[in-house]
DNA sequence: AACTATTTATAAGA
DNA sequence: TTCTTATAAATAGTT
């Protein structure tokens, strides 16, 4: 439909090229749109120049994500982005199963669950219980020697910033006797 | 282009619609080709007639997910898809964050990681590892109890079971010496 | 970016 | 439906 019947082949000319991208474009853009207002089909174009350029039509009242459900819906077999959230699907799946193991293992440790356990199980958590037990008193117990040694030092430091506060007073109520400046 | 010409509106006509339908349909998925093989460009059609079928074309050596994925890099702001990556998304931190409260909770129960808590703190786990050790002790001694009054149960069972097998083959080894039965 | 000769698409009819 | 064909629409090459 022109001056000269052309073959469908790529266009080498550079310009003429762009210029035919250029006029095609906008004859599909604008079949889209009758062919949605025609005959009312949903209708999603997307159409990118060589140079990466974006055009798009799409039915007006439609959005792209609902033709994209339905398309996922009328192809067959694997569908769209199903990769993509494949794997945060199964990223889920595996942190839930270690959340299901910890709860057990919680509830284990409270004594809860337990009655298909058998006894050599039973056995392990209370060895476990007993080892958390003896491992959180020796920390607490080591704990509270620090903490009482630091509240001896600050004791100290005190009773000395105490002192010397005294002196402080003592000179600035005395400025006027140089002699009793032997202060540290 | 044709007999007459027409008004870009619905076409009220249920049989001429479907088949207006029919005919451009394969005028845009043509055009379509032809634009990709002259100009390279990349086109992807999703066509929906009234009804639901579906006709795509997409530019050969092109798939949907590539254009999608340009098609997000030309949009600005929201992403296709991203509302449902989204959810997926939280659902992770969600679970994660559960995950790791568990996690610290049965270090804590082990007495690892526990030097930046309070007193307070280590009185509770203190307290929930007595508690679980109590209830686990309780649980077990009661499924000791149980296992041996069922041992015990079985035993007498399978001690009457005996008495009475050997007495049948007592009967039929030796049916025609009665007095020699005392055996046990 | 406009023009127009020609091709192509297609509306209506068979 | 499918085929035909007159005509509208798209567009290749030109200005």
């Amino acid at each position: 439909m022109g001056r000269g019947k052309i073959e469908i082949r790529r266009i080498e000319n550079q310009t003429s090229r762009q210029v035919t991208y250029t006029k095609r474009r906008s004859g599909i853009l604008k079949k889209a749109h009758e062919i949605t207002i025609l005959c009312d089909a949903k209708v999603s174009v997307i159409i990118f120049s060589s140079n990466g350029k974006m055009v798009e039509y799409l039915s007006p009242g439609s959005n792209l994500e609902e033709i994209l459900d339905l398309y996922n819906k009328n192809s067959s077999g694997n569908k769209l982005w199903d990769s993509k959230h494949e794997n945060l699907s199964n990223e889920i799946d595996r942190v839930k199963k270690d959340n299901d193991n910890m709860n057990i293992e919680l509830k284990h440790l409270n004594g809860e669950d337990i009655t298909s356990l058998n006894p050599r199980e039973l056995i392990a958590i209370d060895d476990a219980l007993e080892s958390g037990l003896r491992n959180i008193r020796t920390k607490k117990q080591k704990k509270m020697e620090i903490m009482e040694e630091t509240a001896k030092l600050m004791d100290q430091r005190l009773m000395r910033d105490d002192y010397n506060s005294h002196m402080n007073f003592a000179f600035r109520v005395q400025p006027m006797q140089p002699n009793l400046q032997e202060r540290m």
